[in-house]
DNA sequence: TTTCGTTATTAATAATTAATTAACCTCCAA
DNA sequence: TTGGAGGTTAATTAATTATTAATAACGAAA
């Protein structure tokens, strides 16, 4: 059965965004524009996917999910939250309704899609945490912008974050500078030359210089040294 | 066949620019200076890319696409619209229109070059394995950018690196110093007589005299001895 | 708002590594 | 034997990345 994906949103422009974004990959794509119209939409539809916004006019994203969960005609969708990464408290509200996992706004194209992708496989495996490990020793938790290693557990920077997830998702995989920048920094984003190295020497202060290793020339991968 | 871009903008400095640029990197260029010239010039030189200014006299540059993509003549081409940053409506409006991506103003020349091949990667979608291997003792991954000989993982330098690629794409095949030149040097640069046979000589020190045979007058193949 | 602390980016310079050249060598066929 | 073709090595130059500090942008809190 092909996945669907209801994008609920008041912002035209952001639904506009995703919408393009999603149906770019191949989904097929609704949307509602606050969350009343996302229940009734949601019971039309029964989408694989609902991608909500947490505040909306007329009903928002959490009322609107407790419906949706509530419900026996909609068959159980996955609900996803976009959030504003300051709305910390909405997080928890969001999860208390039955969310079952928020992404931050800004949204980056390529990166919306990696993390959809993601929640896809997880939930229809029922495993795969929100977390990626590389060993014992190292693991990073996507919910909480949070990196352990060696028992040291540390919130980084959000940019440091999101480059050391990406290495992360393949380990070994050199990924080159054009690629990173084109899916951390986003395609239309221009930074300098030396904006990837700045954050990738403060990743190797925070974890040691055993993990990330530079390929010259091409970039850089994730591995045990 | 060669590649062609066909680039519309009214204002004829970034034109010129564009051209220069896009020349360079030895692309056929083609221009019109409005919408209205581009659907013309479009059916006549039926080019691989169209880069397109959004706001442009005459004729903008989403009423272009829309025609050119419902037009039986000319050969579906990839079409890619110039914003300024800061149109983000009109960007929505160019994928409405059967924009394939878009760039934003103020364009970088290094980047655009960049940009305008990765969009010809992406579009073309050729896929190519990953990995090259020749026999169980040697292979090559290109994503992760190795050479494994032997069960020892080495990474080599990038020139060495595309310079083994290309001759265990096709083992038993000579290829030609000229050849080798242009396809991993490329037609632009000029290098002396002896660089080739340093990186050969680099690359046999590393992987042993076994694979890497000359062919006397004629170039290098590679197979084992 | 304003302020303060943090994060992101740039810019300049140092360090490192890769690529190229230059000089000389070897081999082999004519 | 000798000239051309490629091999070898070390030195040079070029390219790329690392590092640091300064600045800008941002966000949270007062």
């Amino acid at each position: 059965m092909r996945r669907s994906v209801l994008i609920v949103d008041d912002e035209k422009d952001i639904v506009d965004f995703l919408q393009y974004n999603i149906e770019k990959e191949g989904y097929l794509v609704y949307t509602a524009e606050n969350g009343k119209k996302a229940v009734e939409m949601a019971r039309l539809v029964m989408p694989t996917m609902i991608l909500m916004d947490v505040m909306m006019p007329e009903m928002d994203g959490i009322e609107a999910c407790r419906i949706i969960r509530n419900d026996q005609i909609i068959h159980e969708p996955i609900v996803v939250f976009l959030t504003s990464r300051s709305e910390d408290y909405s997080q928890i509200a969001a999860f208390d309704a039955g969310g079952d996992d928020y992404i931050s706004k800004p949204i980056k194209p390529r990166l919306l899609i990696k993390r959809i992708e993601a929640i896809f496989r997880r939930v229809n495996k029922i495993e795969e945490p929100n977390q990626i490990s590389f060993n014992k020793d190292l693991y990073i938790d996507r919910d909480k912008f949070l990196v352990s290693i060696k028992g040291d557990e540390m919130y980084i920077p959000k940019k440091e974050f999101e480059l050391l997830e990406l290495l992360m998702s393949k380990p070994g995989k050199v990924f080159k500078r054009d690629q990173i920048l084109s899916i951390v920094w986003g395609n239309d984003t221009i930074v300098g030359e030396r904006t990837i190295d700045v954050h990738i020497r403060k990743l190797r202060e925070k974890l040691g210089d055993a993990y990330i290793r530079t390929i010259k020339g091409v970039g850089y991968t994730f591995s045990e040294k």
